[in-house]
DNA sequence: CTATCATTTTCCAAAATGAGAAAACGATAG
DNA sequence: CTATCGTTTTCTCATTTTGGAAAATGATAG
């Protein structure tokens, strides 16, 4: 029990991880476009990301070659609600994490199909493949 | 903000300091009796008790040569409170914890005026000093 | 099956953390 | 003032954590 809470608490002490927790806030997201955001080799999302899986507080769902993480439905961890709870309400304000929402707007807008390819619905627009 | 919210995750990040807030949850305790609890050198336990009290989670109190801590009461941290509410929740039945408390109240009984001498009150015996 | 792409694992170096001995500090008692 | 006692600060060492390059893995496309 002491060490499973230890676990959730090491994954939330640290500033990428929380910065990670809050960008799922809104719903799932695939590893390159947090990647992508955080600035972060795909090696040092993947391993944050495992953490926070670890711990409880995310889940993983593949779609090919694509994984998505998203905030845990229901935790293994019985701490990990809680502490989700918390993050939820905690730093609406905060600079580095309101920049981190825009940097995913812009990137989920526009680079859709260069970053990830496919976006959320692989709107079936005129131009199918762009190819010089 | 992210860096104060980093800092209490930091310090819950622990297992020793987590159970030192378990074992303040009911009241204050002194530097030496949360040392003879833990089985610490007196080094390691003052440490811990700084990190809590810099994550606004813990304040101190001085009272001669003793020094008391306990949960803080309105934080300088404002996600402290939170946190100490989780705690406050969590672990309840947790083995570690609840043999610490068990142990804490042989000490807090038995060892009062060996320990750190002078009890809660002092209560006033006949055997002011013992001394071969 | 082979090539390719997204992700994860392995490996390594740098930085942070935890523990205790010894010295420094603060406060009381004589 | 001096001695003593509880606590805190150095200082040092071992362990853990972090971040990225490179290699391995999993899955799709041809």
């Amino acid at each position: 029990m002491l060490e499973t809470f230890e676990t959730v608490a090491k994954a939330l002490a640290d500033p990428t991880r929380i910065r990670i927790l809050k960008l799922l806030e809104r719903g799932e997201l695939c590893v390159c476009q947090i990647t992508a955001v955080l600035g972060l080799a795909p090696a040092t999302a993947s391993k944050h990301l495992a953490a926070l899986k670890v711990a409880g507080l995310l889940q993983q769902r593949r779609d090919g070659k694509w994984v998505y993480y998203r905030w845990a439905e229901r935790a293994l961890n019985p701490y990990a609600q809680a502490f989700l709870g918390l993050v939820g309400e905690s730093l609406k304000t905060d600079p580095t994490v309101t920049e981190d929402a825009r940097v995913l707007a812009q990137i989920s807008a526009v680079a859709l199909s260069s970053l990830c390819a496919r976006g959320r619905d692989a709107m079936p627009t005129t131009d199918t493949e762009t190819m010089p």
